[in-house]
DNA sequence: GTCTATACTAAGATAGAC
DNA sequence: GTCTATCTTAGTATAGAC
């Protein structure tokens, strides 16, 4: 917690075998459901290893979920900064930049998903407004669009609620292996929040 | 598992309470992070008397999971058998009810939603295999709409997917006590969900 | 059907040598 | 920085008396 930026990225090839390892059992078994056995023993270390690396299990799935959340916003922030200034626009590129996100990290962001509850409660706290703060971003996005006249949905607060949620849930079925490209994907999801904001001119003027 | 039909509901109170603070648990903790001693605790009742009532932590898991899957699937088919035969009808009634199931049971349907994980394989399976009747019934009505042409969305089966998805997560949030109605949630879901399939005439023919 | 007591296992985490 | 060994706690589950 007290670490500074440059400390974000594992710095030692144990380190990282650790941390995929974390992550791996996370996502599949859950964070209660993964033990700190078994996380070594993947990662081929010694728990005391593990333990040398990272404080405890906590840390780990903070690690992680910080790094994840943290990509996150950064892939969003560049994705608005590189679009065209207009709502339709705008919010076409934070869609895709979303559902790109939880279909190229897949992993992480199953973790993300279902195991921010075990975070302790501070962790959890810092989390929890992480996340508000980017469901306002698509409300704002979508409000946005609203008042200019591109948008007509009469509820857009339900519209960017939903259009998270449903972005969220790639991260449960994607799987890179398969043949569905991820450019295929995410402009399906686009079309399909350009809908649900009952978008004036989808094609995009 | 050879439990005869009568046998589903609790017939003490004590195994009753128990299977509320396993509930309770379960969906606040996770089934991995929820003990039995704590279950118990909760419950008023002795780790014995658990025991005495379910043979153990997963039957317990597996009862409260199977019984909120099977009250699901019977409000749907009641829904369905009420409804006009209109497609555009079959579609809102079936909406419907999905979505105030998740309103009205939140805290079984959280725990169906992520703690379906902790089934054991078997127990996992059947219930893999239910959600995808379920979704295949969504996917089946937005079809027989395309093909009458009361639909005119060009990807019936991602509306189907998110519009599940979408219902699925009025669970995480929903709560019995504050002030918005289910009726007006549902209202706006079935909205939402006549939008994402491109109803021709949302208001019903 | 409920109690007390306890078996047994696995968990997270640490100590101290090298 | 890594190892072996171990501490401590908590978990699920059971035995056997009443």
């Amino acid at each position: 917690m007290e670490q500074n930026e440059r400390s974000l990225e594992p710095r030692t090839v144990a380190a990282t075998s650790v941390r995929q390892a974390a992550l791996a059992a996370f996502a599949r078994d859950g964070y209660d459901g993964a033990s700190v056995r078994k996380i070594a023993g993947a990662a081929g270390v010694s728990i005391s290893v593990l333990y040398h690396h990272y404080g405890n299990k906590q840390d780990l799935l903070y690690t992680i979920l910080r790094d994840t959340t943290r990509d996150l916003v950064h892939a969003l922030e560049r994705a608005l900064s590189d679009a065209e200034p207009t709502p339709t626009d705008r919010f076409r590129a934070a869609v895709r930049s979303f559902a790109d996100f939880y279909a190229s990290r897949s992993l992480e962001c199953r973790a993300l998903n279902t195991e921010m509850r075990c975070l302790t409660t501070e962790n959890f706290e810092h989390h929890l407004s992480e996340r508000r703060s980017l469901q306002h971003l698509f409300d704002e996005l979508i409000e946005e669009g609203c008042r200019s006249g591109d948008f007509a949905t009469a509820d857009p607060h339900l519209a960017g609620r939903l259009i998270v949620v449903m972005c969220r849930d790639i991260a449960t079925w994607y799987d890179p292996k398969k043949p569905q490209s991820r450019e295929e994907v995410t402009e399906n999801y686009v079309r399909m929040a350009l809908r649900m904001v009952e978008a004036k001119s989808p094609t995009g003027r």
